[in-house]
DNA sequence: GTCCATTTGTACGTATGTATC
DNA sequence: TGATACATACGTACAAATGGA
């Protein structure tokens, strides 16, 4: 009889203590515990996880590849600041991820599948009644990372969840526009209905224009947010450009 | 007056030993010079590049995190071997990013941009009459880079070039299928054509069309030449099985 | 089962660059 | 403008653990 590794035994086979660094820092990282621009200082962050310095270095090494930070050499490693611009970037291309998402699960998904993303929408119209926009911020990440992965193509999963990680960084995304969040919902069901009926090109667009409207919604609302800082600055004589660096 | 840095002074402030390690390991796996299977000892690139083991361990992480490498635990980083499922991965992923790159030049594209396109068309037609498939090859992958770039989406162009360079790892690409050169060049043509007349949608469809024909290529080609080897194997009383790992 | 090569992780030293006062 | 403190970059040395022959 072949045993089954013991949990603890795998993951001590597969991971090393660099890895676990930078997992643990990246976690912190997407949790908001550093905040986009912070410094990470390595020796800190060694203490801090009970290691030495040169683990803390090559996680470092893989945040920067993955986009989570940026390195200024001699200076240090800083938490990554997604620019506006390159939010849009992003967004654009994950509309065409997704379109193709779209197109192949039209194709190829399964009842069961189609039932598990039919109870994630019929969830989420429970949160915009509920007016639970937390709830429904983390139902929609669950809806979409889901799709992702039923496409069954592993690598574009993979650069979908990097993309995702890389969006958390951008200013803080828009939980918080309540009154859009039947708008989105509607989409949703829309979403599964041209999946269900089969018709690819369909499905392709539907989830592609939600994905551009979903942009649409966190750009204007970050355009928003700007405006109204930069004219508290400019109320208060301008002070805050100290801030802005 | 503000001084414009010295290339030689602005280069010592980006690049740190890291980062000119891991470009020099990376060119040289993508030269062929480290076959994908093969084995990097930390200590020996370490010697031959005339570094300490730190910048070397660091530049593996960072490979690693880019897809070119995998790290077995305690016992070493390894050249990836691109599966052939993920190759297929790759492609679908590629089509669907083309698709973007199409539509968007469609809609964007510059007179003097166009030109450039044209020269590069021109040129590869040229290379097939000539028979130059190892010319063509150059140009092709020339060409798509050019068009992916003037989409004006950084985050798209690099993704798209890591792609190429996992998929660069998938064995030995096909610049030897001669007799396809015609229909590939023809492809190209017909892309030009659909930028150029400003049709969205056309230009999208043209790209994706010609990436999912490269796809069926380059996989069929590599199917048979598996075909072909395992035949032979057989022949041989399949001898060849040892090195299969 | 033992031996050897290699990796993994730690510790420490020095040089260099940056920031601050 | 120094002078000082600090963090990083890189090297080296050493111990422990692993895997293969």
């Amino acid at each position: 009889m072949n045993a089954v590794p013991h949990p603890t035994i795998a993951l001590l086979q597969s991971s090393s203590l660099t890895t676990v660094v930078q997992q643990e820092i990246e976690r912190a990282i997407l949790q908001g515990e550093y905040a986009p621009g912070s410094k990470l200082t390595e020796a800190d962050l060694a203490q801090k996880l009970g290691v030495s310095r040169g683990p803390v270095r090559e996680a470092f090494r893989m945040l920067d590849e993955a986009g989570l930070v940026r390195t200024e050499k001699n200076r240090g490693v800083f938490v990554r600041d997604i620019p506006i611009d390159e939010a849009v970037e992003i967004f654009d291309l994950r509309a065409s991820m997704d379109e193709l998402v779209g197109r192949k699960l039209a194709a190829n998904i399964t009842p069961a599948q189609l039932k598990e993303i039919r109870a994630l929408v019929d969830a989420m119209e429970k949160a915009v009644k509920a007016e639970d926009a937390y709830n429904y911020h983390l139902l929609n990440l669950k809806f979409h990372d889901r799709l992702v992965e039923m496409a069954g193509n592993s690598k574009l999963t993979a650069i979908y969840r990097k993309l995702i990680k890389e969006l958390s960084l951008f200013r803080r995304l828009n939980l918080a526009d309540g009154w859009l969040l039947p708008i989105s919902a509607n989409e949703h069901r829309q979403i599964l209905k041209a999946i269900a009926s089969g018709d690819q090109d369909a499905a392709g667009r539907a989830m592609f224009d939600h994905a551009m409207d979903s942009k649409e919604r966190t750009i204007d609302n970050d355009l928003r947010r700007q405006a109204r800082a930069t004219e508290g600055a400019a109320s208060k004589h301008a002070k805050a450009e100290h801030a802005e660096r």
